[in-house]
DNA sequence: TTATTTCGATAATATTTTGTTATGAGGTTG
DNA sequence: CAACCTCATAACAAAATATTATCGAAATAA
């Protein structure tokens, strides 16, 4: 490994030419200089310096590591700075959540993005057990999530709510048991489809639904873009159980039906960051975006 | 400083998690990791990680560092592979010439460059004493001299020979005197005329030139530009000494008039380098091309 | 030329830095 | 609650590093 300290000790004695001018420009004694070169020769495997009995011309790998040393002062210098500056308009911000709620939150987030450049937005759709395994390892920064995670290694603060709609394709009658009428659609599959459908179940329809198993409703589609899976229901085959704003922005609306609830179903959002960790400034400039999406 | 050997553990142990598996995977003990990341902490002036009781998350500063750690370890690596890698085809030359062999070699040149993309001319034009500072400081690898400078400090190998020319305007009658011809006319001053014109008189019009002394010789003009020497005197202004190459190349010839000596004077051509340094291997595909130029 | 000074290399020694062992405090697990 | 982890700290041992002393060769001055 290359010591710093003997690149310096080496670019000083490019600089002055001399061992002795190098060695007082570093306060330090000229056989210390002659080590430092010797050493930093060896750990680079070539000689630096051709020498002479008084003088010495630099090898072409000395200028190689001449011009590396220069390099590495200046990065070293950057690294610093940037330590101790942490600006609330430039950076990376790693957030995941859900397709449905990429799909509303992205848009407003690169208008963020438009207005300060130097800000880079990541955003990852992913499923829950996914998201939280992500913010654990510490490749995403933040997460959007419907569940409160295990508050050992998270910290969870409410974003806000969705309303969640069973849809159905439009030419379907809505008026008979409910059950028999999923039953003979069918369930669109998609990653939180089984979660937003229990979330569903357990606040409407108990009498009619009660003993539906979610496990044995026939499947007759997957899909994992947001934007496709309601593709399906408007061409007529089967029903789902998506966020409200999914709903609102799919393309082919008189395709579908929602089956207005007795009880609106809502689920809750939560945003999640790995605990006792500190975001840095670009955060909150974020997450004003990210609050206001839900106000 | 940062060393290099802090960063590396600081690195491992972000990889594994643990302070202990960092110091097994590092063939150290456990203090030795804690040392490592404090040191590394005060050096850098941050908290690189938050400690837990029993675990770490890392900070925004340990995620900056954590990154610079890893670019730097791709750096070195990718400098002592370039160290022992001699590529005959990239990589920067530079020379320094007079104005007139650059006028004739830079284009040569160029070819090669084209052919070799990666390899970088970089070609500067300057009169003899700043060529051998250049070369001696290093800022410059080789340079073509019309004199062998000091065998102390310079190593020389002799190029090719060129002729040197005396052009005075084509309206001027030549069957004069010398010494009042050119007194008439004067000097069209340029960074190697007086050279050229001891050159040229030492070997031609003794009898009529003897007692001219170069430096009572009236000046009407100066300029460094090499394509530009002859100008004045395609108007009828002065007299110029100038190697053939320079004269064959200029755009208004029919304005000039070239003596025909009674002895041609030649000034021969010499590769300069730094004593004791041995170029890499691409000045060898430029030489072969200098060498031609030449031919 | 010869004496003097300058410059870098080397060896021996002193100092500083670094790594290890030993130990302890706090937390988790069975 | 005992056994077991994990990391921090202190004391010490080992290694790396810097310094002093000295030499030989070359440049400079007399």
């Amino acid at each position: 490994m290359l010591n710093p300290i003997w690149l310096k000790t080496f670019v000083t004695l490019v600089d002055t030419g001399h061992f002795t001018q190098a060695a007082e420009k570093l306060f330090m004694t000229q056989p210390g200089v002659s080590q430092h070169i010797n050493k930093l020769e060896k750990a680079c495997g070539h000689l630096l310096i051709t020498r002479g009995k008084k003088s010495f011309v630099i090898t072409e790998q000395g200028r190689l590591v001449y011009r590396y040393a220069k390099s590495l002062e200046r990065n070293e210098e950057a690294l610093i700075e940037q330590l101790a500056f942490d600006d609330p308009y430039s950076g990376e911000c790693t957030l995941a959540c859900s397709g449905s709620v990429a799909l509303m939150l992205y848009p407003k987030l690169l208008e963020e993005q438009v207005k300060h450049p130097n800000i880079i937005i990541k955003m990852k759709a992913a499923p829950y057990h996914q998201i939280l395994s992500d913010i654990k390892k510490g490749t995403v920064d933040q997460g959007i999530v419907t569940d409160i995670p295990n508050k050992i290694y998270f910290e969870t603060k409410v974003l806000g709510e969705e309303e969640l709609c069973l849809v159905v394709p439009s030419r379907v009658d809505t008026n008979v048991n409910k059950a028999t009428l999923l039953m003979n659609l069918g369930l669109i599959l998609h990653p939180d489809a089984k979660h937003y459908l229990s979330l569903f179940i357990a606040k409407n329809y108990k009498t009619e639904l009660g003993q539906l198993n979610i496990n044995s409703l026939p499947v007759v589609g997957f899909i994992n873009q947001i934007n496709q899976i309601l593709e399906p229901i408007a061409n007529g085959i089967g029903f789902t159980v998506l966020p409200k704003s999914a709903v609102d922005s799919f393309h082919n609306k008189q395709g579908l039906q929602v089956i207005k609830p007795d009880n609106t179903v809502i689920e809750t959002l939560y945003l999640v960051t790995q605990k006792n960790r500190v975001l840095p400034a670009r955060f909150e400039t974020l997450n004003k975006v990210i609050d206001s999406a839900w106000k």
